[in-house]
DNA sequence: CCGGAATGTAGTCACTGTCAACATGCGCGT
DNA sequence: ACGCGCATGTTGACAGTGACTACATTCCGG
């Protein structure tokens, strides 16, 4: 008789949980998923997770993989901005926009960006790099056209993908949360500048 | 009459609990560092800690200030332990040894490690970096060595303080937590020297 | 020698993750 | 058309946590 409001079956209840996760990791990090509140934005009882996700562990990984892709995605909307024709100067600024958006991404959502390395999920490194997707395999691929348009020696190349995520995500996270962490916005950009300039020296110079 | 084995005022609660929290953190990390946890190894009730401590958080921080002394004593031996004579040698190989340090403790001291930088606490860099203590001091101090003996300009003295430490923390963080997690401990150290080598190009090449 | 202040204790509350038992109703086989 | 299985959602419980209040004990200065 009475329509009600809220059918017993969700219908759809997953990818809301992993969506309510989202917003609740965007705003309170990763301390604040917390299964009971993800339940209750959702409209849903606790423990209802549970016929979805393992445990807490689960539904953070899966937020983990969310940030990912929208940082990669962050990451080649900026490169594919770059209109250099010039293919050395081309390549080379598409690297610096990669650390930009890196880092930009890392400031602007501190709670997805802190969720995305924090939970045991992710691509791995450890085989080959090339058949990888997410954030790493996009710097690489910036890495290769700089060798390919003879800007780096192909010896150099080697490590060079883990020198620059290490630079600008050690940055990112001395910002975020460690001794950096009170600089002012207005020199945090010529601070980032300055460390890409070092990284671009290491490879190209 | 019955020698009490457990007086009724501890006497010296406060660097006990701190000396506990310390060897929790080392073994659990930042999460494992639970109040009636540090209180029950410290044979004492739960809620005694409220009496040298504000809250949790206090307590973090405090072990947040051993773990950065820690990490700066290890640095410095490093450091001191160079024999090389020649001023641009001994300063480019000091250099590298404070990386190399910085990374040996973050593997080897995980949990410290990140309380080390997961607390608000520990210096600030915002106001004049010459006037800090900690580990961002030693890298500073190495850095002007650089400068001082000539293999490093002035102008590119500016920033490669935050570019060092971004680098090496970045490292730390991608190897105990990121992508890199899961690289066998004989391919870190060459990893780790290929970085350097960037660093080392940004900054002397 | 006594009384207040410092220190430690007991008890409680709200909150969390997780488990087990139970309720509901969708959809498939007959 | 029908009934039943089983995925899905709910209720209730339990242990563990940080934090607060009230209380107990002991130390120290007058």
């Amino acid at each position: 008789m009475t329509e009600r409001s809220q059918p017993y079956h969700h219908g759809n209840l997953r990818p809301v949980l992993i969506d309510t996760a989202v917003a609740l990791a965007r705003t309170t990090g990763p301390d604040g998923v917390v299964l009971r509140e993800v339940a209750r934005r959702a409209g849903v009882s606790h423990n209802a997770a549970y016929r979805h996700f393992d445990d807490r562990a689960a539904l953070l990984a899966e937020v983990s993989g969310c940030a990912m892709a929208d940082l990669e995605a962050a990451m080649q909307t900026r490169i594919d901005a770059v209109t250099l024709t010039d293919p050395v100067a081309r390549a080379t600024e598409r690297l610096r926009e990669t650390g930009r958006a890196y880092v930009d991404y890392a400031l602007r959502e501190p709670g997805l960006f802190a969720v995305a390395f924090g939970a045991p999920e992710g691509p791995m490194v450890h085989s080959d790099p090339r058949a990888l997707t997410g954030p790493y395999a996009v710097l690489n691929a910036v890495l290769d056209e700089l060798v390919d348009c003879g800007a780096v020696t192909p010896e150099r190349r080697l490590g060079a993908d883990v020198a620059c995520w290490a630079m600008v995500h050690g940055f990112s996270d001395l910002l975020l949360h460690g001794p950096l962490r009170d600089v002012p916005s207005d020199r945090r950009a010529p601070l980032l500048e300055a460390v890409l300039d070092v990284i671009g020296r290491g490879l190209l110079g």
